[in-house]
DNA sequence: TACTAGCACTCTGTTATCGAGACTGCTAAC
DNA sequence: GTTAGCAGTCTCGATAACAGAGTGCTAGTA
């Protein structure tokens, strides 16, 4: 890293052609194998001079003298930055992706998995979903049952669509004239506001609640501000296999750490969360600081949906050699389509508002 | 496998010793340490003997000449029946398992999770968690909120008290007023109704449904067949990391059966659905035909819940080698523990029915 | 000055060999 | 029926030897 100066447009080159090789073989790249790769005029021993100085740069590293050279995270982030080129899905893998979407059910839980699924296979790493969820909850919609005795179920939908399910118990039997008659209140009382609306709710004078009902009160209150806190819903996940899969994993204590990083779910919530609130397809490589237990992992993420209205974030995690180009287009690809069904489902007012009124 | 005879109090004893120490060790186990390990009088040259006659009738191995046995799927089987002993969880333990489950809120989702990470760290192997559903699903209750000007959210309700929602789209928009009449509809005429009654339902004579009425019935017809064949629903799953850190997976390629596995779940589903209807603990250990693909792998799974009203399986699996007693015993103290809360939730009454109509 | 041919050098990964250690199975004696 | 003793077998780890890959450097060329 002496030199903060360009590379020259032969230095990129080898740099892209290294890279390219490296993440297609998994194996460190010699000077012979760049020449014979790319078609480049000159000889290898050139290119081994202009390897120490990308090496001097610090954008590849030897991973011990007389080996090949491998990207450092460094040479990995410039080749995602300037050298990937075209990160447009092809045609046909386009409309393979879009075959997939076609015979898509209604249910949301079955859309959420079929779309980690597609994503897994279509770039060969693992694959995240997270379900589209508005930024700030507005309440819609509440539906109190009785399934027992001593308990009742409720039901509470918020304005993106997303449901919430509790079961509280009672210490007396409620009946379900009663429950539905609580929730036509709360309806009419609680529609469309948001969270501080309702902290702030007070029964009307001289109005003498039953127990119960402030515990229902109080279950919405915590559960929408659980639901703003939390921001991305469920994580679904697919394709943690593809990783295994990679060389890199074949020492299994690596491997330990993606598990580990996949069930406790503490460390990529946040990940995903901050993403939700970026503009396009974010790649983030290996251990950037922030996301500090990540480190020979790499993650190709994108938001999606209709800003404000309802979004999520969908994407992909594997080896820091990880196909980014393929990775990139795809998860931009996908995202589009995930954006077009959202806009569809809640009514894609953005862009027509802005239209029709002007 | 020569003998179908019965095997000698001191085989027996033998084959319980060499079982344990091999579960805890991992290592074959040789004639010197079981007589090292039970205080057994006789010598390490009797014990090699009875060893012969194990070996013999099938219930240890030798992986190769001059290693210590190892006992088979055979051994493991009769260990399990006859040998293990005391499968009661110690009271300290219980309390620790009891403690974990004294702060649990009112939240289904986080109730299945929390189940599974006690489960997976108690035993120390991977853990597997259905929600509770009932056997037969009855019709409970419907809810059709708009949520934009071309879709329609339906949220279904069933007697198990598991929801489902689903989008649906629509032609022309739909006044929240006319979706809330049609449910309150179709609540009065489907309440309680099964699968089969639904499926004979007829509009009454002279009343012309809108297409998108006809639309809801579909797939609430759907829906309910969907419930009632896939009988175990999301599947809750935990503790992977424990069953990769265990010596037989240092080989990549075993633990990629085990993800497989878990993220196909075909297999996984239709074990655990059979399991739904079993009697208690069911311990399965290796390929046992049925379950063909599971082969150097354990379950130790029971149902939980009432019995006809709502019930679902939890249950653990690692590899053949692993702690039987402890996961017996904590898979079946787990399940009261579980069938406690369900019991609770949904009225205990099939134990308190025969006791106060007798 | 920019490039290249050639070569000595370094490091890895594989294979072969060897010896220590662990258990066994057998024999013969108790 | 049990046991001591022992030869035989197999694994595992360490060590050495070697082929292969790729480098950095030097000296020569356009």
């Amino acid at each position: 890293m002496n030199e903060p100066a360009e590379l020259s447009p032969r230095q990129k080159e080898i740099l892209a052609i290294l890279v390219h090789e490296y993440i297609t073989t998994a194996t460190p790249v010699g000077s012979n194998t760049i020449r014979d790769a790319g078609r480049m005029s000159v000889s290898s021993a050139t290119i081994r001079n202009e390897l120490m100085s990308l090496e001097d740069a610090g954008f590849i590293i030897q991973p011990h003298t007389s080996a090949g050279r491998i990207p450092t995270l460094l040479g990995y982030r410039l080749f995602v930055e300037q050298l990937m080129g075209n990160v447009k899905l092809p045609d046909y893998e386009q409309r393979t992706i879009e075959h997939q979407f076609y015979q898509m059910g209604t249910d949301i839980d079955q859309w959420m998995k079929l779309t980690a699924a597609v994503l897994a296979r279509a770039v060969d790493t693992a694959s995240f979903v997270t379900p589209p969820v508005a930024g700030e909850s507005r309440f819609r919609h509440i539906e109190l049952i009785s399934v027992s005795e001593s308990a009742i179920l409720l039901v509470m939908v918020l304005q993106d669509g997303s449901i919430h399910q509790e079961m509280l118990a009672t210490t007396n039997s409620i009946s379900q004239d009663v429950l539905s008659r609580a929730s036509n209140r709360l309806n009419a009382l609680f529609e469309d506001l948001d969270i501080n609306e309702i902290r702030r709710f007070q029964w009307p004078e001289g109005f003498a609640p039953q127990d119960w009902e402030e515990q229902v009160i109080r279950h919405i209150i915590d559960r929408m501000s659980n639901v703003n806190s939390t921001a991305v819903g469920r994580i679904y996940h697919d394709g943690l296999v593809n990783v295994l899969k990679q060389p890199e994993f074949l020492d299994i204590d690596r491997f330990q750490h993606v598990l580990e990083i996949v069930e406790r779910r503490g460390v990529l919530e946040s990940v995903l969360t901050s993403i939700l609130r970026a503009n396009g397809v974010q790649v983030i490589i290996g251990g950037t600081g922030r996301f500090g237990s990540i480190d020979d992992l790499s993650l190709v993420l994108t938001p999606y949906g209709v800003q404000g209205l309802a979004s999520g974030v969908l994407g992909v995690m594997g080896p820091t050699r990880m196909p980014y180009a393929r990775a990139v287009s795809t998860v931009r690809y996908v995202s589009g389509i995930m954006s077009g069904i959202v806009a569809g489902l809640y009514g894609d007012r953005p862009q027509n508002d802005a239209h029709s009124a002007s």
